[in-house]
DNA sequence: CCCTTCATTTGACTCGTGTAACCTAGTAAG
DNA sequence: CTTACTAGGTTACACGAGTCAAATGAAGGG
């Protein structure tokens, strides 16, 4: 049973091939079950048989370098950035992206400029790379990576891109949503709090921006005030907090609303009276708070709308539009 | 400035040799800076200039196919299924192995097998394969990866296997050693809570026994309670609680046991006094319930260790231990 | 006995790279 | 003038798989 010879490199379609006595051609056409292609039931059973001894996998870079196509379908997204709400939908979306055949795979590098990226991901030739932080998707990223001979390229952003097929997830519009809400809860002196782990800056901006155009519509005011995911800094930041001014408080998600919210109270500060607070991603624990939490929900499209669409992609160079992502507020104590 | 011929499939280090009127090999030298080649510094400036004007980014399928080695390595982990403690170590070791050049790579298939499993890595032909849920690395798969040319097999597990690299992961120990704590505490009727998550079961289940088997020495009982991550199934289990008897639980982490935390209280319960709670992974939100959460800290060796551990069984074939995951009991007001 | 037909099987080329081995001048040494 | 060497470049092959056209062999018809 043991192979007492040390292991070489890889086994190959050849090694099959040898051990089935027939050619590696035949052996080709047996595993993929080549249409077109007829192929007596002893050598089938033979060829099959030696794979199975053998324990053959085939290699998918030389199918796909071969084939001029991979199945691989690249999701660039860190991890911990990614918050509960999104990393359940992620998952489903592999599974929704395997039923057509495809590998998905996350990737969580890190790059200054959004065009190492792309070229970083291009090395790759996926079939299709679907980014959920779409605005680091610029048009000169989009062209490496066409040029690399990428099909499908989708992204979650704020402005359609030339050459990408863009589902609308406009940040700004959440944080207008929430500034909305609370002007009209009679709140006008409004913090937005600005996470400052890695990687979060970037999505933050464009909500406190959309905070600022629709305050600067009712005579209310937007101040970014800077937090930490770190017990630490929330306690520095309620200790200031009065002197800061502020009638209410959007914040990024609902994990550092909560973080928020129990260093305020532990400084007195009383919630909402004297601070209304949104958070955002409508996690379960922010019905767990006291107060539950004001949040704004993201209605995300299902997996399979994009899977579908990505398949599409794929395919035909094209695809009909995807809903875009709609923020939704839901009311609750806070606010 | 447009290229007004319909984009080729793909651009190669052909499509650059020919417009700096080279051969291929010389483009290779260039840009690959190999040594021990003299390359004139005007046609390495040709050649260079051609790779960018035409955005020539290389193909990592033909190159690792090539060199009979790739720089991926694999990350069998469901996104959803590592909580926050574990997101962060793993951006973490995204960088610590970017460092060593690889490309690290998170893929969330879930399969029923885990050869099916092992066999859809071994597509891939990935330099290393690192597992943290390592006990669905079954010998057997193991095998199938290093029959694909697999190197670096690491697992975090609770066995050593043959052929992996394993870094102690006891999950048992971890249910031990809230149990040793709260029967310490004078508690003996013991629920270990089982979420009903998918993916998690696998997790838990060592769990419930490493107390099942403190349990056994001290005259106290454990009891598996199933919940699931919603206010709705937390409610219910609240709702029967005082029917089941208990004096004490312990959650698979701090999301669920604030959820049990927050639906207790709504029933009347009152925490410790009624009922001892401890939950796992020292989450920042533990420190924010109230009373606030005791709970096991897992001290995790650090990404730097693993990705060094890596690098060594690629290279070499072996590596120095890796110190095992230790968790640490964290009273606070709960227990 | 030769020609055709059909069912199987195979040789040879391809995908994009890296690299060992081999050319070709030009120059300096003997 | 021959020899030896070097800088600069190229040719040719390998990696592992898929696939087309051609080859092989056996059976059937005349």
């Amino acid at each position: 049973m043991a192979k007492d010879t040390h292991v070489p490199a890889s086994i190959t379609s050849a090694d099959v091939a040898r051990l089935a006595g027939v050619s590696r051609a035949t052996v080709s056409f047996v595993l993929n079950d080549t249409q077109g292609h007829r192929v007596s039931a002893s050598t089938r059973a033979r060829v099959l048989d030696a794979a199975k001894q053998l324990g053959y996998v085939p290699h998918a870079a030389a199918r796909s370098l071969r084939a001029g196509r991979s199945n691989l379908v690249l999701m660039p997204a860190s991890i911990s950035a990614v918050g509960r709400l999104v990393s359940d939908w992620v998952d489903d979306l592999h599974s929704e992206l395997d039923r057509y055949g495809y590998t998905a795979v996350l990737h969580a590098g890190r790059f200054a400029d959004p065009l190492d990226a792309a070229r970083a991901w291009a090395e790759l030739r996926p079939a299709a790379v679907v980014a959920l932080d779409g605005d680091r998707f610029t048009p000169r990223a989009a062209e490496v990576l066409t040029r690399a001979g990428v099909r499908g390229l989708l992204a979650f952003a704020s402005h359609p891109v030339e050459g990408v097929h863009t589902v609308g997830f406009d940040h700004t519009r959440i944080g207008a949503t929430a500034a909305e809400h609370l002007i009209a809860r009679g709140r006008s002196r409004i913090g937005v709090v600005m996470p400052q782990e890695r990687g979060l800056g970037t999505l933050a901006a464009p909500r406190l921006a959309g905070a600022e155009s629709v305050a600067a519509r009712h005579m209310a005011t937007v101040t970014p005030v800077e937090l930490s995911y770190t017990r630490e800094s929330a306690s520095a930041l309620a200790r200031r907090w009065r002197g800061l001014g502020l009638d209410a408080a959007f914040t990024y998600n609902d994990e550092y609303a909560a973080l928020l919210l129990h260093a305020l109270q532990a400084e007195g500060i009383v919630v909402p009276d004297e601070v209304a607070l949104v958070g955002c991603d409508d996690l379960v624990l922010a019905t767990l708070q006291q107060p539950a939490l004001s949040t704004v929900r993201l209605d995300m499209p299902t997996p399979a709308q994009i899977a579908d669409a990505v398949h599409e992609l794929v395919e035909t160079g094209t695809a009909k539009p995807v809903p875009a992502v709609n923020p939704v507020l839901i009311q609750r104590r806070t606010s």
